[in-house]
DNA sequence: GTGAAAGCGCTAACAA
DNA sequence: TTGTTAGCGCTTTCAC
């Protein structure tokens, strides 16, 4: 800048009214500044600007799992399209903040991150790094995490869908109903757990889901905690691989009921590969009603949220705080039994 | 920063000392800070420390179409997930630039970006922003885009992989194929377009696949102008509608050959559809190996490329650059032919 | 072991 | 219409 303003023969002021205040220019001065800045390739520092203007213009998006695990779940994907269509309307950028709480610095990711403002999408664990986050600068929006006091929250119906789903399966006769839940936890293999324990989740979202399904289990007289249940990081291949367990094991249920449709989708990969036919041997549902759950085959029987307007919401409720509003109350995301072709009555 | 000074009764270079040498103050001292500034919720100010420091640690990523579409791209997920795993290791974030030309301030998306280097992910077209990039500030690692005297570039072998897949059809036997290729525009609905135009196109990758198509098809001696060809945008339901389209004309091809795996896979989908039978009754091709071509049914045959390498490439060549390194030659990436289940020769 | 002062590059009051 | 000055919040020399 001082460089420009040397060449054109003039003081920083005027470097920087020629680009924000025009009108405080003649107009000859002006195009020469433009000129010579051009010419030099002078381009404002942007961290400088950010200081003074006390504002980065980009917006962060924390996931509370590794990054890279991050980009093969594609309903943070569609998340992130929703965010993003709000954000670039605004010129805003998106900053991806990990928030895998086992990396150096994680503890601080939000607070290192040089962001207006921030969005905490949280589906994995209840997170103690969320405790005192209140009225935090920079201002952060909470998704599909615990809510907090005084932060605003989206809020998803996961609990509504999950029994919907569920009394949709135990209404079709099916009994024998095996469950595939979703775990935070990667690295560790699939295992059986107790269903009973999972009221007990660090995740809101897996809390939220296993009380859905279990109240109908309670309306169609299903005892809840004899469900064979299996937890498996929420992948493809990990639903494969418990869905080829399952499918192999002497007594083979009728219906597995999934967490989530990357886990329903390898499940469904399973059958496939072990020649068991869906829906007429085996019924399977998803939960999310990602893009990919209405193109396998069988089409998925899922629940779907709609993730972009989610990602619109909680964009839309950040940048209303930057602006100096309220923020508002929590923003409520329904959810929609979504019945495709993987469901069936159970042969008898 | 000067809160904590004051309740502990000492100056502000104290302060940073205190997170920054800690051997320079007496422990209590030091105790006592770290203490307050808990209390107090104080955090360095990011922007101001990367005034000082001359660093964000944020790296940028353009995508040069809207980043609402980006997020629909699975190549561009994996690609950011190679990106994300060396960046997370480094500590760094990770910063998302959209470049849709038509953005207002997309010119500048990158000048006005507080980032330490960025990556130019350029599937779509020859940009004129380009011109005047060199050496630019900050720097800049070049993917799927027309190299730049004086950038490091990451090259994939689009071209050798095309001829591949190509020859694979041809010799397959198959001589009534049809041609999808993509194109960049969104909005506009798919249309047909002389194959021979195609070495004109603004797309590096587009440019490079045609010239594989074509070389393979003048080994066969198949007219390569002769292709019947469709031009669409890369998302599924445009190859599904293109798929739509071909399969219901009278004169129905005995392959199709897709310039990606979104436009096979709705091409794929419209075949189911129509009913019609892959690979008995037609055989089906994509390009790039996205997860979803394994799964589908059948498997797509296609050409993978390992989009997560070309990401830590990216990321590790600019890493290099931003050390002080050179920056090093073009990093090469491999297509390799991957046969899977849509192909088969041509029902006699 | 601690503090004063300078300066990162920019923009906005305010003065001329 | 243009320039002077101050200051955004931090880190770092350098002096004490």
């Amino acid at each position: 800048m001082k460089d420009v303003a040397h060449h054109v023969g003039t003081s920083t002021t005027t470097i920087s009214n020629a680009f924000h205040h025009p009108e405080r220019l003649s107009p000859g001065l002006r195009e020469r500044i433009l000129e010579t800045a051009e010419r030099l390739g002078y381009r404002a520092d942007p961290t400088a600007r950010g200081l003074r203007l006390q504002s980065t213009g980009a917006i962060g998006v924390l996931y509370t799992e590794s990054l890279p695990f991050a980009f093969s779940d594609p309903a943070f994907s569609v998340f992130l399209r929703g965010v993003a269509e709000v954000l670039e309307a605004e010129g805003r950028t998106l900053q991806l903040l990990s928030g895998a709480p086992s990396l150096p610095g994680a503890q601080d990711a939000l607070g290192n991150a040089a962001v207006d403002g921030a969005i905490w999408y949280g589906p994995v664990e209840r997170d103690p790094r969320l405790r005192g986050l209140t009225h935090r600068r920079p201002p952060v929006v909470l998704v599909d995490a615990d809510p907090v006091e005084g932060l605003v929250t989206v809020d998803v119906d996961d609990e509504v869908g999950a029994a919907a789903i569920a009394h949709h399966l135990f209404g079709l006769g099916h009994r024998e109903v095996a469950l595939v839940v979703m775990r935070g936890a990667r690295g560790a293999p699939p295992s059986r757990v107790d269903p009973g324990t999972l009221h007990r989740s660090e995740s809101r979202v897996i809390r939220a889901r296993a009380a859905g399904y279990a109240s109908a289990a309670r309306r169609h007289r299903v005892a809840w905690s004899s469900l064979a249940t299996w937890a498996a990081h929420s992948q493809f291949e990990e639903g494969r691989s418990v869905g080829l367990d399952i499918l192999r094991a002497p007594q083979r249920p009728t219906a597995i009921l999934c967490m989530s449709d990357q886990l329903a989708l390898g499940v469904l990969a399973a059958a496939r590969e072990v020649g068991v036919e869906v829906p007429r041997e085996l019924s399977v549902v998803g939960f999310d009603g990602v893009p990919e759950s209405a193109r396998s085959a069988p089409p998925l029987t899922t629940v779907t949220q709609d993730h972009s307007t989610k990602g619109r919401l909680a964009a839309e409720a950040l940048l209303a705080i930057l602006k100096g509003g309220p923020g508002g109350p929590t923003r409520h995301v329904r959810t929609v039994l979504t019945l495709r072709g993987s469901t069936a009555p159970p042969r008898r």
